[in-house]
RNA sequence: GGAGAGGUGGCUGAGUGGUUGAAAGCGGCGGUCUUGAAAACCGUUGUAGGCGUAAGUUUACCGGGGGUUCGAAUCCCUCCCUCUCCGCCA
């Protein structure tokens, strides 16, 4: 959520950022209501002040035994205004919060202004000693793989499920649950992250502070009977960690990591693009969240960055850097970086984390806060988070880039005390 | 699923209709004392919104929502949550 004194001090701003992430501008409308809402908030608090001295006076009439019916009779009257006013004021800061919960975040100054995809912009890519984008021979795709090897098993994850739910059996099942050991021990050792493991249903006040709600309702999965969502990110439980408190500043930054599945409707994501991994309802991803000053924040995105691509550099995994330009942004977000690993088969590269800053915004919306030192009072702090990775796109690249010609896979170095095996045959 | 108990400020915990934002204690912050620290003593101490350049002023907040009343932490309704016991269960 964007702060109305932001909006109302500088409207054109405010304008302009959501223009260049091509959302809907409803800034007019905004100000509009918050205009209304303050002259009444200013009228009614009037009357209020006026009903709680007249009250004591009444306490002290009575108390004298006089007689207090006329008082009594005005202030009914004063009473009753107040109930219609605080009523309209009710109504009027709904329709400016249904308002002001879908507008987006805005694009931070460094964030390339563009419309779509195409205009995001590679900052850097990483490829291990010896990579060719040229093969020697035809890789096989990762469902190819999958099959010949019994590892990943789609028709029976179709069966039981629906088209979108993976089956992993023996040595994949291993595999995908070694890869998600090795980067959770990674961040915690390494990196120090603290580790979380949350629940995979939530209630829709942590939805909408993370900014899921409203907006993409139809994206997730919902429980009707309990009304619960199913997490598509660990983002949400794991942000909602400190919804509605203050946090010291000393204790700043907090970094958490967590293992979750992932869950998505996809709703209305059909063709080439959804098939095995590539688009999926259920996933594996180990996600990141900080909690830090406003004034690190930036630096603590580059370091969420580096921390994800320590994965890939241990695995070998040749990917690129995407800086998001603002048409590509997400609602949430104010800054983006998307890392991409190389499919061999797919002669592509694929999403495989999403790194962001989403500055106050979050904040804001889940209402987290930290004392600040200098004037001891609470203020927004900044979350961040980042897939440090999600594992569905993440073994794309794996078994595609470590096939051998007879369509082995070579398992990385590091894996091998998470696996227990050295080559799936 | 059944039965019961309870939700008050950072924490513990008073408070059953009229200067109660809320006693007391703890904690926090500032100070006195001390070479320093502890102890003791004194003072101070929530959040959000409105108006105001500011000083300041005002409103709201005792789990959420609604109601009764001139006036609600206190009375009524409703929802949520936590705890205990029983049942079921990985």
């Amino acid at each position: 959520m964007l702060d109305i004194k932001l909006i109302r001090e500088n409207p054109e701003l405010v304008k302009t950022g959501i223009e260049n992430k091509r959302e809907k501008n409803r800034i007019d409308e905004i100000l509009v209501l918050d205009s209304k809402r303050r002259e009444l908030i200013f009228r009614t608090d009037e009357l209020k002040s006026k009903r709680n001295q007249t009250s004591m006076e009444i306490a002290k009439l009575k108390k004298s035994g006089a007689d207090a019916s006329n008082i009594i009779a005005e202030m009914k009257r004063v009473s009753d205004e107040i109930t219609l006013n605080d009523s309209q004021l009710k109504d009027l800061e709904a329709s400016l919060n249904d308002i002001l919960m879908f507008i987006p975040n805005l694009p931070h100054s460094s964030v390339p202004v563009g419309k779509s995809a195409e205009d995001n912009v590679e900052v850097r890519r990483w490829l291990p000693e010896g990579f060719s984008f040229e093969n020697d021979f035809k890789p096989l795709d990762h469902i190819e793989l999958g099959k010949k090897l019994k590892i990943l098993d789609f028709e029976r994850g179709a069966k039981i499920s629906g088209s979108g739910f993976p089956l992993y059996t023996s040595r994949g099942a291993t595999l995908e649950r070694s890869l998600i050991n090795f980067m959770l021990d990674k961040h915690i050792n390494e990196h120090n992250y603290s580790e979380i493991f949350p629940p995979f249903l939530v209630n829709a006040d942590s939805m909408r502070g993370t900014g899921q709600l409203p907006k993409m309702a139809d994206d997730m999965y919902f429980l009707q009977k309990d009304d619960l969502y199913l997490i598509p990110t660990a983002e949400v439980p794991v942000t909602n960690i400190h919804r509605d408190e203050i946090l010291d500043e000393k204790s700043l930054p907090v970094k958490y990591v967590g293992y979750s599945a992932c869950f998505r409707r996809e709703a209305g994501s059909y063709g080439k693009e959804s098939k095995g991994f590539l688009r999926v309802h259920q996933f594996n991803k180990v996600e990141m969240v900080k909690f830090v000053k406003p004034e690190t924040s930036y630096d603590e995105l580059e370091g969420l960055v580096s921390d994800a691509e320590d994965i890939l550099q241990a695995l070998n995994i040749p990917y690129r850097i995407l800086m998001l330009c603002t048409g590509d942004l997400s609602f949430s977000a104010a800054k983006c970086y998307d890392i991409e690993t190389w499919s061999p088969a797919e002669n592509k590269w694929l999403e495989a984390s999403s790194c962001s800053n989403f500055e106050s915004f979050q904040a804001r919306r889940a209402n987290i806060r930290y004392r600040r030192e200098d004037t001891k009072k609470p203020d927004f702090l900044h979350t961040l988070n980042g897939s440090g990775l999600a594992t569905s796109r993440l073994m794309v690249s794996l078994l595609e880039n470590n096939q051998t010609p007879e369509g082995k896979i070579i398992i990385p170095r590091v894996l091998h005390k998470y696996t227990n095996f050295g080559i799936i045959e």
